[in-house]
DNA sequence: ATTATTCCGTACCGATCGGTACTTAAAGGC
DNA sequence: GCCTTTAAGTACCGATCGGTACGGAATAAT
C-alpha cells in the first residue's frame, strides 16, 4: 500500500496542468483541430512538444481532454437549463445561454462543440466524431427532460419530446455558426428570443 | 483583331473542367478547407496537380470558386425562396431547402457554406473568410426581402426584417450542422416545420 | 514539315506536419 | 553520498503539405 503522503517520487511538473488545457481549448475553439497545429498548441500553453506528450498523450487525446473541460467550462448553461422547472425555462435558458457563450468577451466567437471539427479529413475524423457524439448526447438530454416534461404534464401530451430536443439544439447550433459569422451578443439574443415563438406552451 | 474561330491553338483541355469542379465542391463539402489536401481534390477531380494548377489557379482559387458553383447548384433554393410571393412563403421555402439539401442523398450531409471552413488557421482564413461573407450576404437577400414584405404589408410594421432574416439564416445552419451529426431528411424537415411556428404572421 | 502554343506527367522543392529518441535536470527514498 | 523516478529541452524522424520546374505530347497556324 502507497504511503499517504502526497508527494509523488520524480521531478515536479514544471506547469500547471489545468491552465495548459484551458489555453490548449482556446486554440482548438479559435482554429479548429485541422488548423490548430502542435506548434500553435504548446506555444499557446506555454510548454514544449515533450512535456505536452507526457501530460496528455497525444494531439487527440488533447482534444478529447479539451471538448472535456469545455463541457465543464464553457456550457455549464446547459446543465443549468436542464435544471430549470419548466420545459419552457429550460429552452429558454439553453437558447439564451448559447447566444451568450458564444459571444463571451475575452473568448473565441462560437462553440468548441460545433467548429472543433465539423467537416473533417481522415486525420480529424476522431475529433469530429467526437464532437458528433458531443453534439447528440446534447439532444438526447433535452429529448429526457422534456419527456419529463409531457409526463408531469408541464408539456401538452401532443408534443413531441425528441423534435422540440432536436430543434432548440439546431437552433443552438445556428447560433455558434452565426457567432463565428460576426453576429454580435445582442442580435443572437434576439434570435434566442424569436425562436421561442415556436414554443407550444 | 483575333479571329471568331471558336478554336484555340494549343493542345485542347483533356477533362471536362466543370465536371472537375463538381468533383472539387463535393471534397471540400465532405472534409472541409483544411481536411481536403491537393492529393484528395486531384484524385477526386481525376487529373494532376498541375492541371489543377493551371485550370484554377491554387487551392484558395478552387475553393472560391467551388463556393461559386455549389451557390448556384447546391444552394437553388435559396433564390427559390426569395421568389416567392409572401414572406412567409420565403421563410418555408428557405427552411425546407435547407433541410432538403442537408440530406440529398448522394451528396455529402450538411452545407458547404457552413463545414467548408468554420474554424480554421492561418492558411485556411481566405476560405473562412469566404464563407462569413457568403453566409452574411445570406442574411442581407432575406433582410431586404423581409422588409419589402413589411413595406407592401406582407409582414405586420412591427416585425424586424433584419431579425427574422437572421433568425430563419441561423435555423438554416443549425440544420447543415445537426445533418453532418447524422440527422434524417425527416428529421430535419421536422425542424424547419417547428421553426415555421415563430413566424409573426 | 516547322513553329507556336497549350496541356499533361514526373519528379522535385522547401516548409510543416504529428510524433519520438536521447540527454539533462530536479525531485524523493535510502 | 547515492539510486530511482519523473519532467524538460534539443534535435531529429518519416510523411505529407501546397506549389513548381521541366520535358514530352498534342493541337492550330504557317
Amino acid at each position: 500500500m502507497d504511503s499517504g503522503a502526497g508527494t509523488k517520487p520524480g521531478r515536479p511538473r514544471g506547469f500547471d496542468a489545468e491552465a495548459a488545457l484551458e489555453r490548449a481549448t482556446r486554440v482548438f475553439w479559435e482554429q479548429g483541430y485541422d488548423g490548430a497545429s502542435l506548434a500553435d498548441l504548446t506555444a499557446a500553453m506555454g510548454i514544449t512538444r515533450t512535456s505536452m506528450y507526457a501530460a496528455f498523450g497525444n494531439k487527440d487525446e488533447l482534444f478529447r481532454l479539451a471538448l472535456e473541460r469545455y463541457t465543464q467550462d464553457g456550457t455549464e448553461y446547459a446543465a443549468d437549463a436542464l435544471g430549470r422547472p419548466t420545459a419552457r425555462e429550460v429552452a429558454e435558458t439553453f437558447l439564451h445561454g448559447a447566444a451568450l457563450a458564444s459571444t463571451r468577451p475575452g473568448y473565441p466567437p462560437g462553440c468548441l462543440g460545433v467548429q472543433g471539427s465539423l467537416a473533417a479529413g481522415p486525420t480529424a475524423r476522431n475529433a469530429r466524431d467526437a464532437l458528433i457524439a458531443w453534439r447528440n448526447e446534447g439532444v438526447t438530454h433535452l429529448r429526457d427532460r422534456f419527456q419529463r416534461a409531457v409526463d408531469e404534464g408541464d408539456l401538452p401530451a401532443t408534443a413531441t419530446p425528441v423534435d422540440l430536443a432536436r430543434y432548440v439544439m439546431t437552433v443552438a447550433n445556428g447560433i455558434a455558426v452565426q457567432a463565428v459569422s460576426g453576429a454580435s451578443r445582442a442580435e443572437l439574443e434576439r434570435v434566442a428570443t424569436a425562436a421561442m415563438k415556436a414554443w407550444p406552451l
